[in-house]
DNA sequence: TTTACTGCAAACCGTTTGCAGTTCC
DNA sequence: GGAACTGCAAACGGTTTGCAGTAAA
């Protein structure tokens, strides 16, 4: 994933030590860290990073769209960095835990009804469940 | 919407002034008040009222089930009064204005690939895009 | 009269900001 | 060398909490 950095580098990014370090906390499937998750994660790798700088990277790579804000709950925002391809969340009624799973045109459908005159550019779902692990432990 | 007193009563609700105040303001449809706005109008009804309050009594109307939080964008949540009918929210990207939107089968269906043995029970969605007053103005 | 509820103020958490100092290019 | 970035610490907005006083039943 470090072709993240070349576009960033691209864009004209400077290529501090603190950015390489959270575009590699946030590197994976399934990340959905809060920005202290990524602070205490990038602190393990650097430990001067100041919190500051945490959140400035990470509202710059929200702008460029190279990762997504994901608020499923009402607390802490966290940071999805599967913003290449479009998809939606399943999110663990019971231990917070985050997947994501593709969209398509089934998904992505206007609602059936009434619009009142929107015009929609965008469908956002969350499926709320219990995980498998939760589901045995249950 | 008074039925939502005789309801809070039955379920041993001391009827307080507050109370009262607080059911009023989010009588209605398509109403998604932040906490702070329930605290303004309901200001204006009984001016002593206190932030605490309004809280608090959100928070237990939450909790019975009578009242949603819906948290559309990363600020403050918003306090939906339609609880009685599944649904789905429409939100304006320029003006932010929430609209109710019926749930049905369609809406309601699992994703069609790998749900990673998730057991789903419920699903929330949200349509973005621009209503109608904004369309006009672009 | 009792106990639940209210209002106040302080604390809290996640996030943003201003600014002096540092570092990349 | 200069603009862009970092770290600090203070401020911020939304929300929660502890507690003394008040009022519903």
């Amino acid at each position: 994933m470090s072709d993240l950095l070349e576009r960033l580098r691209d864009r004209g990014w400077r290529l501090t030590a603190q950015r390489r370090v959270v575009a590699e906390v946030l590197n994976g499937d399934h990340v959905h860290l809060t920005a202290d998750e990524v602070h205490e994660r990038a602190g393990r790798l650097l430990p001067e990073i100041s919190r500051a700088t945490v959140y400035n990277t990470l509202g710059e790579l929200v702008a460029l769209g190279e990762v997504l804000e994901v608020s499923t709950d009402g607390r802490a925002k966290r940071y999805d960095p599967n913003a290449r391809h479009r998809h939606h969340h399943l999110v663990c009624t019971n231990c917070r835990t985050i997947r994501d799973v593709p969209a398509d045109e089934t998904t992505d459908a206007p609602p059936s009804g009434d619009c009142f005159g929107f015009r929609i550019s965008d469908v956002e779902i969350t499926y709320r469940g219990l995980c498998p692990d939760c589901q045995a432990k249950a």
